[in-house]
DNA sequence: ATATCATAATGGGTGATCCATTATATTTAT
DNA sequence: ATAAATATAATGGATCACCCATTATGATAT
């Protein structure tokens, strides 16, 4: 019925008003913030409460501290990242499974990978082929690097999420692999053999997308999730 | 190649250790953090320092600070809102619009309400009844109370999204619809008849679950999806 | 012209001090 | 004896006055 009264601390409303700002666009990215110690006099406050908000602020994306002479507090550019951050740190403590982001994949890979085959242009095919020869190199050089081959399977889908135009399926997709990498990078893919098959796969769900064939391109992504999905948990099993 | 050597600040220290502890599960939800003025003897640093990483800290939803005698900073249960205001934040800066959030939710509600449909016990049928019986209130009273009606709408789905069992989804949902209404509360519907319409729609969906039959709530809650957004679209066309 | 160095702007950090809030203990009134 | 009022102390919130570290820029010297 009634909202608890929260309670108002200085820095929180140093940090409404300048998020206010900027979200309504009266601050855009790249713009300077003035310094910590002109705002807090523009706000007449404590330095200390000044740097408090910007803390907050840097913590949720908006603004970057630069040091020294002409350094400062700029407005960023949409970054992802503390969005990842911040979902990630939810996904460890809620104990998410691998099954759980399985099933989580198998419904927007999907999508995504369909959107992308409906809407992809000539540049976009480019770039998923640049893509997937910088995954072949990982393979095929002496000694094959499985993260490096791991990182450009996330930027092939990260590209894919890209190309199907809406910006929540690419949030979205570079939150679940960034989770996902979390259970990755404790362990190496010792056989080269899964990296392999995983490589097939991404050709051939870039070949569905270049035919634009959507319902082809929403089964191979599935498959691809199911399969590298059994080879994590493989993985998993073997070597806790 | 090489990544950028961040400087390292005081307070990032801080908030790396106690983050790992929460991580690790050496500090579990309700424990309590040292008073302030201890952590400062312990990390050997001055309070400031001391209260911006718990700034920080706050803000990523690890922990909550209390005031007075017996108050300080406690670690906090899983709390989903910091990933949902940073990721609500993302959609705003990245201009999402209602059609993207509209083929976002096409993928997920239909994939979690055909998972509900499947996993649905008798104690989850009799919840999402409740929340229907009380959005039948929000209707039926003298005047309708719209907002309180979408409030319902939404707690439907995250219901849904629990009764998954996938925490994945259920994050992914509480996120999109708090971006929604952030275009919502903008207007009133003021046609009764929509949110009755509504109302029907997820009288069905319900039904459907309650069957098992998985394919039809998929389907029911897709149709659902795409007549509330039209619905958005006219208000937003009628009365910016 | 180039390399070196000094300067100042700016964020980072500290300690002391006071205020505000609140749980608990103590007193007081009935 | 119990309940209400009040005092106490623990704790976070806020401010001030400094000092240090980093860095862009301009001055100086070769």
């Amino acid at each position: 019925m009634f909202k608890k009264t929260s309670r108002s601390r200085v820095f929180q409303n140093l940090v409404h008003q300048i998020q206010t700002a900027i979200l309504e666009g009266r601050l855009k990215p790249g713009d300077k913030l003035p310094p910590q110690r002109n705002l807090m006099e523009m706000f007449a406050t404590s330095r200390a409460s000044v740097r408090e908000a910007l803390r907050v602020l840097e913590q949720k994306g908006l603004i970057e501290v630069k040091l020294g002479v002409q350094g400062g507090a700029v407005v960023r550019k949409t970054n992802i990242d503390p969005a990842t951050e911040v979902l990630t740190l939810l996904m460890h403590q809620n104990q998410v499974s691998l099954a759980h982001l399985e099933a989580f994949r198998l419904c927007v890979e999907g999508d995504v990978t369909a959107l992308a085959a409906r809407s992809a242009g000539a540049g976009d095919i480019d770039r998923l082929r640049r893509i997937l020869d910088r995954a072949r190199d990982c393979l095929r050089s002496e000694r094959p690097d499985a993260m490096a081959f791991v990182e450009m399977d996330i930027e092939l889908h990260t590209a894919l999420a890209e190309i199907s135009g809406n910006p929540v399926f690419v949030a979205v997709v570079k939150m679940v692999h960034e989770t996902m990498l979390g259970y990755c990078d404790r362990f190496t893919f010792r056989r080269s053999a899964v990296l392999e098959e995983n490589y097939r796969d991404l050709r051939a769900i870039v070949a569905a997308v270049e035919k634009g064939d959507a319902d082809e391109a929403r089964r191979l992504a599935r498959a691809h999730v199911r399969r590298f999905s059994r080879h994590m948990e493989a993985e998993v099993a073997a070597a806790p």
